[in-house]
RNA sequence: GGGCGAGUGGUGGAAUGGCAGACACGAAGGACUUAAAAUCCUUUGACCCUAAAAGGUUGUGUGGGUUCGACUCCCACCUCGCCCACCA
């Protein structure tokens, strides 16, 4: 008897068919059934797939299919992030234009998804760069703006002289620009910034509501929004009548003060050293070290710098007269941009007094082991007995903390304090591809958003895309100029374009209804639908991109919009494919194509081997024999189920003849045969 | 420095308090073949015993603990990986 030969592209070709056929994957909105809203992170339309994306679809599909067939209404979409920088690159180097680039590359990577068996409601398909798309994420800039959540502010940014161009933090390698190796600096430019700080709070507080969250990426926000409970307090300096504000959640080592630093960009060290002798030295520090960059200058190995600024200040507890310094790893952003120095508990303080012999002392003492400042070799941080504090000696320094914090406060001296290390967002690309910003500059009317019924903001089409300082969009004047939304007189528009972690910061609310063109969503729906009840995704991007998800959700929370608080109800993070050690990527040139695996074996062969390859959440070495394995595996359990169809259709026959001669108490059914033993049918054939 | 996770055969890994090593890779032997490939069958943690089988001992990073019973739970330690980190 003639086996059956397992004829992937035959069984694959009829299955694909009759799902497209069918609208197996299109959700029903009618249905009474329990909804399901199966998420993967869209993607970045980049070329084409390596086997190393198809975990994060695989995962998402067999995820929609399971409950599918549990009973659930399952939602399954899929879009494009489609703005983005690799776009442009290419327009640099290839001379394609970033539109074709990216729509060549999403008709490439929508048939290598079909081909994979992975299923989604293609009608609901959308694509970041399309103006009908684009158009609702600079309507959400607008919901920003008019709630004071969108502002512009100056900002120092990455800044190659080479390249003429702003850099993520991401392109600066060393301190240098990836693609020129010059030195980068430091560049005050006015920026847009979303104002995600002022959400902090909530951002921590509901990550109680992430039930279905990875620990590890709860863990990774919390400590991204970096919520510290401190005290400001004031410093008086001496001579001038001003005051100075420290903040720092040690106040039980105030009595060891020996000095403050200022941070390069505080704007108090103007009025401090004006006419002094010290003024051309501490100018020249603040700039030298604005200019060391930031990703630098906070490296934790950079040698700490400063300068004396010839002014001293009053330690509020002990009348304790204490120099200023600035210093190059005092940070404007975080606290109060001035930080009291305590060498003997702060290994920070304790490295830049040695170095610039500076007092050193002891308030907090181990427990049965006296510390001694001019032996000490660090910073001794741990927990202790106060001394040397005054009316606090004696106590545990954690009670100390408190109490000092309750005596300061009670004098007038300081105010309880709360720091988040989270910065606000920002959002502004010197860049061509991505949605314009909807603003524009009045002479008369100053900044004015585009009114609502102007959306979009069309991205024009021919630009010069080499970069010079500036955004593409400076030099485009039909872009450029434009009418006063107010006075009707002469205007022009904001030139930068969005980061594009906004486009895909409401991605997930387009699916419920991509082709209305009156608004972004349909509250009712998203209600309906979200919070997604399955995200699946890689863990890079268990910060940004799902911050930003959380705030851009919670602000449309609060403008009534949607009634829920968090977007992703589980998440789930695959890891990573790696491959000679690395992670699989074009940059790497590590990538294995899903098509060449798919002429071999057939896409279940792939996806049998993706869901095998280990535990779906670790990372997982790429291994050729192992897809062979996961063939051969498929191809015996084919012949298997064939060689039963061959048992159980020749059992049938018997029942057949059973029941036709009603001599015998024939079953009325006939039992399933049973399952053939593994040598039987096999060593027939043989 | 802080946080999180992981350590099981030659390899990827399975088992969430109840027969450790599913399934797959690799390896060895066999069938088929003029031969090879492919395919199929058998064996495969280590050690002891045996002509062979049966049998036995041991075994999940290390050390302790809980339990009738621990890869699994608790404590300490070691190693590796990832994320964050000059955040006051």
């Amino acid at each position: 008897m003639a086996k059956k030969e397992y004829n992937f592209t035959d069984i694959e070709g009829k299955w694909q068919g009759f799902w497209d056929g069918c609208g197996l994957f299109c959700a029903d909105e009618a249905s009474r059934k329990e909804k399901f809203y199966c998420l993967v992170m869209f993607p970045y339309p980049s070329g084409t797939l390596h086997v190393g994306h198809g975990r994060n679809y695989i995962i998402g599909d067999v995820v929609a299919r399971y409950k599918m067939m549990k009973g659930y209404n399952v939602l399954s979409a899929i879009g494009w992030d489609a703005f983005g920088l690799p776009a442009e690159n290419a327009a640099i180097k290839g001379g394609t234009h970033p539109a074709v680039w990216t729509k060549n590359n999403i008709k490439m990577m929508k048939k290598q998804l079909h081909r994979w068996g992975v299923g989604y409601d293609w009608e609901r398909e959308i694509t970041s760069c399309n103006p009908d798309y684009y158009k609702w994420t600079q309507w959400i800039f607008l919901k920003l703006y008019e709630n004071n959540l969108a502002y512009k502010k100056k900002a120092a940014v990455n800044w190659c002289p080479s390249c003429a161009t702003v850099l993520a933090n991401e392109q600066v390698v060393d301190g240098c620009c990836e693609r020129c190796d010059s030195q980068v600096r430091q560049r005050d430019l006015e920026q847009w910034f979303f104002r995600i700080s002022q959400y902090a709070q909530k951002l921590l507080d509901d990550v109680s509501l992430l039930e279905g969250w990875p620990e590890r990426v709860k863990t990774m926000q919390v400590n991204w929004i970096g919520r510290s409970e401190g005290i400001r307090i004031d410093f008086k300096v001496e001579g001038t009548g001003k005051t100075l504000s420290c903040f720092t959640t040690r106040p039980d080592t105030l009595y060891g003060v020996t000095f403050v630093s200022l941070a390069p960009e505080h704007p108090i060290i103007k009025d401090l050293i004006s006419g002094t002798p010290q003024e051309k030295t501490v100018m020249d520090f603040a700039d030298r070290a604005r200019n060391q960059g930031m990703v630098e200058r906070t490296a934790e190995g950079t040698e700490k710098e400063g300068v004396f600024t010839g002014k001293y200040v009053v330690n509020p507890v002990n009348n304790d007269k204490v120099p200023v310094w600035v210093a190059n790893y005092v940070l404007m952003e975080y606290g109060t941009g001035a930080v009291m120095g305590v060498p003997a508990h702060d290994q920070r303080d304790f490295l830049f007094a040695k170095k610039y012999n500076l007092p050193i002392k002891i308030v907090i003492q181990p427990e049965g082991n006296a510390l001694n400042a001019d032996t000490m070799q660090e910073a001794y941080i741990d927990d202790g007995i106060q001394i040397n504090s005054g009316n606090f000696d004696g106590l545990p320094n954690t009670e100390a903390i408190n109490k000092v914090t309750i005596h300061l406060e009670f004098k007038g001296l300081g105010t309880k304090t709360v720091t988040y290390r989270l910065r606000d967002w920002l959002i502004s690309r010197q860049r061509y591809w991505g949605a314009p910003i909807p603003i524009i500059y009045c002479e008369k009317c100053g900044t004015l958003p585009v009114p609502e019924s102007q959306l979009p903001v069309i991205l024009p089409e021919a630009v010069e895309f080499k970069p010079h300082g500036m955004s593409p969009l400076a030099e485009v004047d039909s872009f450029i100029n434009t009418v006063c939304p107010k006075c009707s007189g002469t205007a022009r528009r904001e030139i930068d374009t969005m980061d594009t972690f906004v486009d895909s910061s409401w991605y997930f609310l387009r699916y419920l209804s991509p082709k209305d063109d009156r608004q972004p969503f349909v509250t009712k729906k998203v209600n309906k639908w979200l919070p997604v009840d399955q995200y699946i995704g890689g863990v890079e991007h268990a910060i940004l991109h799902l911050l930003y998800s959380r705030f851009i959700t919670k602000v449309l929370y609060d403008l009534g919009l949607v009634n829920f608080k968090e977007p992703f109800r589980h998440l789930f993070t695959q890891g990573m494919i790696i491959k000679e050690g690395a992670k699989m990527s074009k940059s790497r040139g590590n990538v294995v194509s899903p098509d060449i695996l798919i002429d071999k074996y057939g896409a279940d062969t792939q996806r049998l081997y993706i869901l095998f390859i280990g535990p779906p959440q670790k990372d997982a070495e790429w291994n050729e024999l192992g897809v062979l394995g996961a063939s051969r595996f498929l191809r015996r359990l084919w012949q298997k189920i064939t060689d039963y169809e061959e048992v159980y259709a020749r059992a049938q026959r018997v029942d057949i003849v059973m029941r036709v001669s009603r001599y015998t108490q024939a079953p009325r059914f006939c039992k399933p045969p049973r399952m053939p033993s593994s040598q039987t049918p096999c060593n027939r054939h043989n």
